[in-house]
DNA sequence: TTAGGGTTAG
């Protein structure tokens, strides 16, 4: 659907991008530590002179570093001064640090804090229990919860909204649902936060009708709906393909007069993208300039990776361009996306020197970057370098996860080291990280190394391993089983994956009709074939030329035809292969003038006979004692210079003399192209 | 000085 539309992408995107070079009036001026190694620069040690030791205290108290090694620089400075700064300055700098989503880190400054001597107050144990919560460990913000109590804190709507989140955050909507009741119970009023984090959390979840449900109930509750509410509700709808829904909903909340803002239009603009409807997504972005609304570093990361996955690398490096002219700093993602989208277009060395430069400027690789580097080396075969990328991977602290590995495994797959990829694999199920992925790669590999009985064995413990098979792994095994000449299995398992609603794809179908034709299954076969007419899936000439071809060897030639007219319909061509299948299903049932006339009819729809059609139609005349047809096709046969294959010139040979003209034609022919023995 | 919505890999 994306690549329908790609031609009038660029015009559209270099007014994008004239539009966003205009200035808008209120530019952030570009962050200096952008270009700078301000960790290097700001390191405390001995030599540090009195002026550095306060613009230190100063960066602290101002919060004003954008990266982790500069925010540790400023705390590790600050923590040997006298005095100390007061809890509410460390808590505004742990804030900041919440912001930049370090959750880990803000958990262990927290005790060096308390360690100091600071005393805890409820802002900064609010604080520990949202990023626990961040941390998926919503129980150590429970544990915080008691200490609030124990300290005689009152814990208040914050708290309670983060520790529901907390639940949400850990896919547990029922409890956090619950612990919204028991709060209300308590007496505690939600607020639109509060509202905000259940609407998400069903949202994530999935219960997309019950959020919505819920925003009507918020209005009769006391509470209005804002943008973050309305916000989460669009990007769900078009996470969920609802792009006429998302619309909606955008429009109903501009009617309610809550203006939408950076977040509502980078969802929305991702979202339409994603489904193909570029023209609405373009408009939008205008929209959104024209606003005033200025594109932040999640919009540039929709763009650019967009137009990294369209292939259009150059325009992505452009956007990254106008990006950092207009103040905007590229982060960990907008690498990932550009360097994939270089490995995507071959541009290797490039995507390599992307990495440098992210690294050069204080931007570490993360998980997603490094597996698409490790991803693409596998598919080029270059193993031993991907490996090498693991072990740096490691090496920084960052661990791989099932992507990578299932990346190792179909690297080993790829080079026929089946085993190895069954060793990760194993790895994989002990550390109960395994996925249909995993198991999609493994499959795969064994159907390749006609490991026919490993792979069916794999499949089958999947739901043992509470796995579902996607079409992926019915696709595979099914095409797996029919080539190890296992049809019976695999028709079974054709039918199961129709039967749960999974779609099969075109391959798959013409594999199974294939084998439905070849044992003679023909009524199976055209049922299936209608079926596939009126679904979403239609049939290309292959399927139709897999049909015909099984229906004149039967002799259902009423039906060949049928189908062979409703090809035209459907607005293909057929190919030699589709009148080859006809001239020796009429020759067949002796109707030879008619498959003349297909013969010579062919030509007229732009189809030129080749060696086997010649064959096939010679072989027709032959078996109907119709030599004198024969010859002269077979003259005009050699004279396009195909030759006989084997079974002409046994009919020949058992209807000829030995020294026969046509014989001794035929023999110097083949002498000559080395062709098919005719003796 | 404490809470909510958007971005990257197979």
């Amino acid at each position: 659907m994306i690549m329908a539309h790609r031609s009038i992408l660029p015009t559209t995107w270099r007014s994008f991008h004239l539009q966003l070079q205009r200035p808008l009036g209120t530019i952030q001026s570009p962050h200096l530590f952008f270009f700078t190694n301000s960790f290097h620069s700001s390191i405390p040690n001995s030599t540090a002179t009195h002026q550095d030791a306060r613009l230190f205290r100063r960066k602290f108290i101002s919060v004003s570093f954008t990266h982790l090694d500069d925010a540790l620089a400023s705390f590790n400075h600050v923590i040997h001064m006298h005095p100390l700064p007061s809890r509410v300055q460390f808590n505004r700098f742990l804030s900041a640090l919440v912001r930049m989503k370090l959750y880990h880190t803000v958990v262990s400054l927290s005790k060096t804090i308390e360690l100091l001597g600071i005393s805890h107050n409820v802002y900064s144990l609010s604080i520990l229990i949202n990023c626990f919560c961040h941390l998926r460990l919503v129980e150590f913000g429970f544990s915080v919860l008691g200490k609030i109590l124990k300290f005689g804190f009152e814990p208040d709507i914050v708290i309670f909204t983060t520790l529901i989140n907390g639940f949400g955050v850990k896919g547990k909507i029922d409890q956090a649902v619950d612990f919204f009741d028991d709060m209300v119970a308590g007496g505690y009023q939600p607020d639109v936060c509060t509202y905000n984090v259940i609407v998400n959390g069903l949202c994530k979840f999935g219960k997309i009708d019950v959020a919505i449900e819920l925003l009507k109930e918020m209005v009769e509750r006391g509470c209005e709906p804002d943008t973050a509410t309305y916000t989460a509700i669009i990007d769900a709808l078009c996470k969920d393909k609802l792009a006429v829904e998302a619309l909606d909903m955008f429009s109903q909340m501009r009617n309610k007069g809550i203006s939408p803002n950076v977040i509502t239009y980078t969802s929305l603009i991702h979202g339409l993208f994603k489904l193909g409807k570029q023209n609405q997504a373009l408009a939008l972005l205008n929209e959104m300039v024209r606003n005033k609304i200025s594109p932040d570093v999640y919009t540039f990361n929709v763009l650019i990776d967009i137009l990294c996955k369209e292939g259009m690398v150059f325009e992505a490096q452009n956007t990254f361009k106008i990006m950092i002219q207009r103040g905007v700093e590229p982060n960990v993602v907008t690498y990932s996306s550009l360097i994939d989208g270089l490995c995507i277009s071959d541009q290797w060395k490039e995507s390599l020197a992307l990495l440098k430069e992210m690294v050069g400027r204080n931007i570490s690789p993360n998980v997603f970057t490094f597996s698409i580097l490790i991803d693409t080396l596998f598919k080029k075969g270059l193993v031993s370098n991907a490996q090498n990328v693991i072990k740096i991977m490691i090496q920084r602290g960052v661990e791989p996860c099932v992507v990578t590995y299932n990346s190792l495994m179909d690297g080993y797959c790829l080079c026929n080291q089946i085993d190895k990829a069954r060793k990760v694999f194993n790895l994989l199920v002990t550390n109960g990280i395994v996925d249909v992925f995993s198991y999609n790669i493994l499959i795969n590999g064994y159907c390749n190394s006609k490991r026919i009985d490993e792979a069916k064995q794999l499949f089958d413990e999947m739901p043992q391993k509470g796995l579902v098979p996607d079409t992926v792994t019915c696709n595979t095994l099914i095409k797996g089983l029919w080539q190890a000449g296992r049809p019976w299995i695999a028709q079974e398992l054709f039918k199961n994956m129709c039967f749960h609603g999974q779609q099969p794809d075109i391959i798959t179908i013409s594999t199974v009709l294939d084998g439905l034709c070849k044992q003679g299954d023909l009524d199976e076969a055209l049922a299936l074939f209608k079926v596939m007419e009126k679904s979403w899936l239609k049939p290309d000439r292959m399927i139709y030329n897999i049909v015909i071809d099984g229906m004149c060897k039967v002799g259902k030639l009423n039906d060949a035809k049928e189908i062979f007219s409703r090809l035209f319909e459907n607005g293909l061509q057929p190919d030699v292969y589709t009148y080859t299948s006809i001239i020796k299903g009429l020759s067949k049932e002796g109707l030879l003038a008619e498959a003349y006339k297909v013969f010579r009819e062919m030509k007229e729809g732009g189809c030129l006979p080749d060696n086997c059609c010649y064959n096939v139609i010679i072989q027709g005349f032959l078996r109907h004692k119709d030599v004198p047809k024969a010859s002269e096709l077979i003259d005009e046969m050699v004279d396009k210079g195909f030759s006989a294959d084997a079974t002409t010139t046994e009919l020949l040979v058992s209807l000829l003399p030995n020294d026969n003209l046509i014989l001794r034609k035929l023999r110097n022919h083949c002498e000559g192209s080395k062709g098919v023995d005719v003796e």
